[in-house]
DNA sequence: TCCATTTAGTTTCATATGAAACTATATCGC
DNA sequence: GCGATATAGTTTCATATGAAACTAAATGGA
């Protein structure tokens, strides 16, 4: 690929990405959110609660890149809906677990299949090999960038 | 790649492409933003504009994956900083077509080469073949996602 | 022990966003 | 030509978002 000097749109990558991904994301939170009036955040940390019950808000926002006020507010709005359930940790009073309740856990039991199906659906047409390729590159562009932030945090300090 | 029946985000392509996405987008939109005081909508206007000026306000959204609404407040922010220019279409007088100002030419003309820049410097953790390898998957996942929305748009009607 | 600092989480405020209604112009069918 | 419909673009309104201030609890040092 020669050194462009001229920009174009629709060959620069990360227009492409995030054009892409708008619509992949858009997609998938169409199907959620209708069917169980979920907004994003909240579909996130129910995700990361059903793999792993018992986080903190905290350790909500480090798994699924939120930050946390966004988390709060899920939390919130998730609570209120009794999708969720909080208990106080034990030795740390600022600190409280949260799990999915009966009915948090029904909607990540229905949602997990949808949302699996729609990534197959949107991979296939791919090849495996394309598939592996596609693994390969988008885990080589994330480490890339998280050395690229942590680079330039490093220069502010 | 099996059929996976739990759902582990770390794993899950469309939330991997969204946290790789709004880094790389962060990342670029925090260069320009801070030296020109110009949102992401903004800059996808003076981008296109600088490639086909003379645009119209529904063209420019097409060109950029933006709906109306979003190039509408982008255009009138621009025209309020005078970076834009706006004349009348001769036959149609409903639209109107676009083009930069010296200034929004100047902004352009410094930021193509800053984006181009920050898009080498993501890239340059792949190698050559692997540069082209994500160029044909991007265009593979985009086509299929163009496709796959036209079936739904068309299963609605 | 007590003050200063850090950390978890929430609230506030100003701005961004999207959907839907609206205005003005153009086009189509008759 | 003229009413119905479509299109370009704007406005309105309700909600989403992010940054920064804030509260409460924990920790660390004198």
């Amino acid at each position: 690929m020669p050194n462009k000097t001229r920009l174009d749109l629709d060959s620069f990558v990360p227009y492409r990405l995030s054009v892409l991904t708008n619509r992949v994301s858009g997609a998938i939170a169409r199907h959620y959110s209708e069917r169980f009036d979920l907004s994003v955040p909240e579909w996130r940390v129910i995700a990361v609660l059903g793999q792993a019950p018992g986080l903190s808000a905290r350790e909500v926002a480090k798994r699924t890149a939120m930050d946390k006020v966004q988390v709060s507010r899920a939390v919130q709005s998730l609570l209120a809906a009794k999708r969720l359930t909080r208990t106080a940790h034990l030795q740390d009073g600022r600190v409280a677990h949260l799990s999915l309740s009966a009915r948090g856990q029904a909607i990540y039991d229905e949602v997990v299949p949808l949302a699996l199906s729609l990534e197959r659906q949107f991979l296939s047409v791919l090849g495996p090999g394309e598939q592996k390729s596609l693994d390969t590159l988008l885990t080589k562009l994330s480490r890339h960038m998280d050395r690229m932030s942590a680079t330039e945090d490093a220069a502010l300090s």
